[in-house]
DNA sequence: GAACGGATTTAGGCTGGCCTAAATTCTAAT
DNA sequence: ATTAGAATTTAGGCCAGCCTAAATCCGTTC
């Protein structure tokens, strides 16, 4: 049988994936912070601390929070990218939704061989985004830096396209796939409620085209947009 | 994150396959049996047999091995169907060649969730047959009985179908191949060597049509073959 | 029926990865 | 400067799965 693993255990594979995702959020990944995206207990996370940066993949600063160093960022990017290239394959090729895919990729992951990972990128002629408008890495570990801002933070008037939305709530994006909300979708924001009120955007170029939608605060937080021009007003 | 497990562990997964394995070549399947398919020691066995038998998966004879319970078949099938849907899938979709797609399914037969599997199966038109030949349990445990037999025990003057090889050594399959020896080809048994000597056929219908290849004994043990007439002779 | 050899199990130990409870450290407010 | 509260780490424990060494069992042979 000899099951030779593919790279790390899951476990690290996991917790490189969080970290690199925590410090892309600005500034070092604090304990509490990866162990409420993992959970698990914060000690756990004090545990694996110790051994990943014995391992050489992180840094910790005690009491103030780790960071990769470029061997842990190099595997975390792998992970991203096998995780970026599945759910972009189990959409186009297999039929999965939109909402499901995180799931099956979040143990696939740690499973699938390079050789896997680059057949199905083929296949699917390289793509550069994942189902979810985030960036793939290649294969050598670049990636491209989004510039976008979230929908609560575009003014009203201008135009933007939605870029990407997070991956993690299938409820979320049932909820956004029934209004049409997925990357691509271009629109102006027509308005925005006082007091962290809801915003509402008409939708310019999509298959909901010429609607209104009145989209709640938090949910704005969730949509990176690209601002394209500034509305004449 | 929140990796949910998708059946049993890894571990426990490739353990009740190769009970089941071992089980139908005959008799209760023994302790250094297992040991040895899954590369552990011994007394890694007795442990883990103690596990399964606490959890009903299979019922222990100490001292003369293990069978598989209800629950405990049922679980192993369901890690064969996997198995065979993997390789199946990536030899077909993704052009694997059939002496690497066992390593690849090995890992992936406990990462992938039912569904992706019953997509795969789907997508490939619900096959019986691996790419070894070996037939493919249905959803709801049901698996043919293969009534093969070994190329080695084939007489001198009968015609037979190479049916299934053995999936694990990537040589050997490599090996055939180059023959062209895959399931499915039809061929004479024109001559056998005495004191186990290499096995002479003629090859009746496949690429290599018309050719005589000389087989090892050995390499015969692994050729399952189904007698479809005999010569007039 | 005793003894030998091989198979198996038991005993004891290790690592990874999780947990809770307790101790420590840092920060920020007094 | 103290000190309360939050974050973090340390201490100590548990389970799955592996290991080696030692004990035990079983079938066979004498
Ligand atoms: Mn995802
Ligand atoms: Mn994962
Ligand atoms: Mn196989
Ligand atoms: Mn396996």
């Amino acid at each position: 049988m000899a099951e030779t693993p593919v790279g790390f255990s899951r476990s690290t594979e996991d917790y490189l994936k969080t970290i690199y995702g925590l410090e892309s959020s600005g500034g070092p990944a604090l304990t509490s912070a990866i162990a409420e995206v993992l959970e698990v207990a914060p000690p756990s996370v004090s545990g694996m601390i110790k051994r990943l940066s014995e391992s050489g993949l992180v840094e910790h600063a005690p009491y103030r929070g780790v960071q990769l160093t470029n061997a842990g960022r190099r595997a975390a990017l792998r992970v991203v990218r096998r995780h970026r290239i599945l759910e972009t394959y189990l959409t186009s090729k297999l039929g999965y939704d939109w909402d499901s895919v995180h799931e099956e990729a979040e143990r696939l992951e740690h499973a699938a061989s390079d050789d896997l990972i680059e057949r199905m990128a083929m296949a699917l002629g390289n793509p550069q985004y994942d189902p979810h408008g985030a960036p793939i890495p290649t294969k050598d570990g670049e990636i491209e830096e989004p510039e976008t801002i979230a929908l609560v933070d575009v003014a009203v008037g201008e135009i933007a396209e939605l870029r990407m939305v997070g991956d993690r709530d299938p409820d979320v994006l049932r909820y956004l796939g029934a209004l049409g909300l997925k990357p691509g979708v271009l629109f102006e924001v027509v308005g925005r409620q006082p007091f962290r009120g809801p915003i509402t955007i008409r939708v310019i170029r999509s298959t909901k085209k010429d609607t209104d939608q009145v989209i709640g605060n938090e949910l704005a937080q969730l949509l990176h947009c690209l601002v394209t021009e500034e509305e004449v007003g």
